[in-house]
DNA sequence: GTCTATATTTGGATAGAC
DNA sequence: GTCTATCCAAATATAGAC
């Protein structure tokens, strides 16, 4: 999927990288961003394998070719796309995992919040990357691609983050989950990143309001102030 | 994507035909359900778009040409499979809104058993769709393609299922949600599908202790005995 | 019924003219 | 910088021999 980076490079791949060092944020910058911005659309409409440059391209207003003046590959405008928000996220909410000052409760509010206001603020950035469920793809050339790797690693971690925060209640008797920490923090990560079907900026409610909606449904599912039995 | 129905028949497509209609039940049928359930195995891994049909055949043991004896197209493997499951659902569902016996607490933990367990009795057959997020798909010749129109409405009979037995619950008093009804049915459905990646079946939980749990907190969450504010 | 060999199509990527 | 005209690889589907 990635190119070849010992292969001799191509005119158009030359072409590319002088543009790109020579008029690092002028022109060459901003159409870069365009094409960006136009591919996100295109791939959240449609998803990753079903998008052609062709629809990339028409959606940018160019030509196909022309886009190979600004991108080299299909993969490259992918990853440049979907890696923008993730890492921010991930930082986030690990700081609140970390935090000493917050209870379980206001930690697994604030990291529901983290994520649908990215969601919100970056789309559809976040979207394009958690639709296509990328870290299970098996990519022939994997010894290229650190990048699966590193899309695996992002999902593991995230879901680790989730998982402490869930244990930390559980062990302080701030929630009593009936069940284990792991599979509920693969049912909250389910409810948020399945709103790439449903969500859009610009609703009804805003990514705030729904989170603080989840929080209070989760919380008090959580809660143990009526006797429910502990997971066992 | 589907073929066209009204080009002249390949050889191979009147060899299938025959083949079909003749020995009905017999060892033809045997293989193509050992065909489907090779091919569901494999687009469960991999995702349609990255499944190739020599995937299918090496998994199901044969030449890729031989597999078009059985199936007419990569297609027509995939739209078997992903229909096998999901009829029964909806209406086992269907039944359980329109019932005047259950409370919407019942119905609602019992639609939930009902999805996660036909996961599990139907595995992969309802994961392969649900991964796929069909309805988002844009077909070409969507004059022949009355199978993506049948999915979309699948999916947003199954949504409107789900609201209905929430909004019971909300007018009875049943229900507390800080959400709208609609907002909580996506909510609902995306911890429900998006288990297709992390659930096994024959793991330490099975789909019904699963899908208890999974009401346990959701009913907790939604109950109206602790004074929280009703959604404006 | 199965496979070899091949036709066909699609779509990513390039060269090179302008 | 952009586009026309290709090239090329991959993957679906078919013909036809066995």
């Amino acid at each position: 999927m990635l190119t070849d980076s010992e292969s001799p490079m191509s005119q158009i791949a030359k072409r590319r990288t002088a543009a790109a060092t020579a008029e690092a944020d002028s022109t060459y910058g901003q159409k870069r961003e365009e094409i960006l911005q136009a591919a996100a659309r295109v791939f959240l409409r449609l998803g990753y394998w079903a998008t052609k440059l062709s629809d990339v391209a028409s959606e940018a207003g160019m030509d196909r070719a022309s886009l190979y003046y600004y991108y080299g590959s299909k993969d490259d405008l992918f990853h440049d796309l979907s890696s923008r928000a993730v890492i921010g996220n991930i930082e986030a909410t690990k700081e609140l995992a970390e935090s000493t000052s917050l209870s379980a409760s206001e930690k697994l509010a604030k990291a529901i919040e983290i994520l649908m206001v990215s969601f919100e603020a970056n789309y559809p950035y976040m979207y394009v990357l958690v639709r296509e469920d990328v870290s299970r793809w098996q990519v022939e050339d994997r010894e290229n691609n650190a990048w699966v790797e590193k899309v695996h690693q992002w999902s593991s971690t995230y879901v680790n983050l989730l998982r402490r925060i869930i244990n930390d209640g559980i062990e302080t008797d701030e929630f009593n989950s009936p069940l284990p920490s792991g599979v509920l923090a693969h049912c909250l990560i389910g409810m948020l990143n399945y709103s790439y079907t449903w969500f859009q900026p610009g609703g009804v409610l805003n990514a705030a309001e729904i989170a603080a909606g989840m929080s209070k449904v989760i919380l008090a599912g959580l809660s143990p102030e009526r006797g429910r039995q502990r997971h066992r």
